[in-house]
DNA sequence: TTGAAAGCGCTAACAC
DNA sequence: GTGTTAGCGCTTTCAA
């Protein structure tokens, strides 16, 4: 193991010098300074980052945890992440916790002793209290807010999303459009709510409880809410379903297989989140995409500016994008209408 | 910031004391160790990682860099190191390299600075010699092999699963069976590529190097060169695709759209790892399936009975499994042959 | 502009 | 079984 010592000794000069030189170097005259980075490259010196953090009180390094690293959203939020830190030398400490609060617990416990500057969190309904353990430490969240007074937030306008897509399928003659929505203590599910809610509305659509149904933004629970929508009785049951993230999506469109459901002809579907996925089955989904690696990229440069001290708004909102593609369509009775007109 | 100082004091011990009733309990007496405890407890006491690491010269971290996060493969192999090393109290400093060397070179030096344990990584040709970086550190080679002598791997039999899917399409009565292979510098491309080769052998047909086609792993390589294979003279054009990696199949199952080519019907594909992609698409993809999270696990346990001391196998391969599904189909003059019997 | 010296929070020797 | 002491590798006073 070289250290500091062995570059100082090489570039014949102190251990405090050598340091200055390499970590503040405009506090070394040049030739010195010269002489001290020459002596570190031969020897290929790299800094204990252990010894400097505990010196410093704080490392250079920042928290991630994701609650479900295999979902593809996240995955590319992490990434994200990642890159930002990386391009300002932060080394990223990243955690999953597959929505459960006592892992959470863990990964904040574990963070705590890493000393970390920052933390990025896409919160649970369990982090406000988890927080408790990582007292005075800026955090961004992250795709959702928590509801901590005065948090910092990255999100996306889900409300605006889910008001575009159920309007598009509103416009296309759907009256009974159903919702299979996320769990109502996190706020993109409620967001998402919100927005099919007004937008029926809007459109002169009655809000009939019995079309929505929650999940817990699995592919299995989009499978069995569209399956017990698409059990009631016809006359009642949605002609168009709007689903509240990509992995029910998935659930969804495999539930309409299962019943022999052609899309879009039997039924017509939007889904929230854009995936590889939704691109390429067939028939190709119609989706609110979101920016996920701008979102992670944004919520890392928030944080990294806030730690520079920098005034930063203390919430965001990036806007989602309608893609029409091929999983909806006019309703029945709607192309009947126009086809007779 | 509440230090083992402030437990020492309140349990009315020395520092000394009260590390070791925390850290190695046998160490001390019951009643000052619960005292201790206790203390620890109230305070709400996290030791300090870094200065416990910097004392012990290397902390109870390891580190995990694999080539592209976004791949769902990959991602599953993150997941089970983190949930493994995480049940044992290690800490997983994980980096993407996106296969560039540079990148790898700056994740090594990075982690050097941690002075972690240990190591899992997914070599890529240039890992070799980066590992310079890191003298001395247990490392286990994941999913790939470098070719360092002596290092420790943990794979899949590639070449038991490729010549599994390849006869498997010579026994549907294909006899020009295309394959889209990766990098010729990648052990696990070039064990597919022997499987291919072999099966194509003891099927008695004739290994033609047109009909095998390099790509960089990603979804537009194997695009590419499915197009370039299904571009070939009538006569020579294959009926049936072996594919070397998840990303290329999607690429080869887009080229097929483009063409206006149907799946079994007009071409048969075999593609290499499972994905829920493969699953849900129509028609649904015969694969090899690889254990994934099993590799990552395994690989992460090998490196802590490594760090123990323990003996552990320096290679071991985990076996693929051969998933009939929808994507291949008896050749056309197989069928007649069958059909006219 | 540089060096000497102290100390970050913890644990391992060594004494008792 | 417990306390005292020293020191991990670095940065930062403070003094020169």
């Amino acid at each position: 193991m070289v250290g500091l010592e062995d570059v100082a000794k090489l570039a014949q000069v102190s251990a405090a010098t050598a340091s200055r030189a390499l970590s503040r170097p405009e506090l070394v005259a040049e030739t010195t300074r010269e002489r001290v980075q020459e002596a570190a490259r031969t020897l290929g010196y790299r800094p204990n980052v252990l010894a400097r953090s505990l010196r410093q009180r704080g490392s250079r390094t920042l928290g991630l945890v994701v609650t479900d690293i295999l979902n593809p959203f996240h995955a590319t939020l992490a990434k994200a992440v990642q890159d930002v830190a990386e391009a300002q030398d932060y080394t990223v400490l990243m955690f999953n916790t597959d929505e459960e609060s006592a892992k959470e617990r863990r990964a904040f416990e574990i963070l705590r002793g890493h000393l970390p500057r920052g933390l990025i969190v896409v919160p649970t309904p369990a982090t406000h209290t988890n927080l408790d353990l990582l007292p005075g430490l800026p955090v961004i969240e992250l795709d959702r807010a928590s509801g901590r007074p005065g948090a910092h937030t990255v999100l996306v306008d889900n409300e605006v999303g889910a008001y575009r897509a159920v309007s598009y399928l509103a416009g296309l003659g759907h009256r009974y459009i159903g919702m299979i929505v996320g769990r109502q203590d996190i706020s993109t599910a409620v967001e998402r709510h919100e927005g099919y809610r007004r937008a029926l509305q809007d459109a002169g659509l009655p809000y009939r409880p019995e079309l929505v149904r929650p999940g817990n933004h699995r592919e299995g629970d989009g499978r069995a809410a569209a399956h017990a929508l698409l059990a009631l009785a016809p006359g009642e049951r949605p002609t168009a379903l709007f689903v509240g993230n990509n992995e029910m999506t998935v659930g969804a469109v495999l539930a309409a297989r299962d019943l022999g459901l052609r899309l879009p002809g039997d039924l017509s579907l939007v889904g929230f989140d854009d995936s590889r996925w939704a691109q390429t089955i067939l028939p190709a989904l119609t989706v609110v995409a979101q920016p996920a690696y701008e979102l992670g990229a944004l919520a890392c440069r928030t944080l990294l500016s806030l730690l520079d001290g920098r005034v930063v708004p203390t919430s965001t909102r990036l806007n989602t994008t309608f893609i029409e593609r091929d999983s909806a369509a006019p309703s029945a009775s709607h192309a009947q209408k126009v086809g007779s007109a």
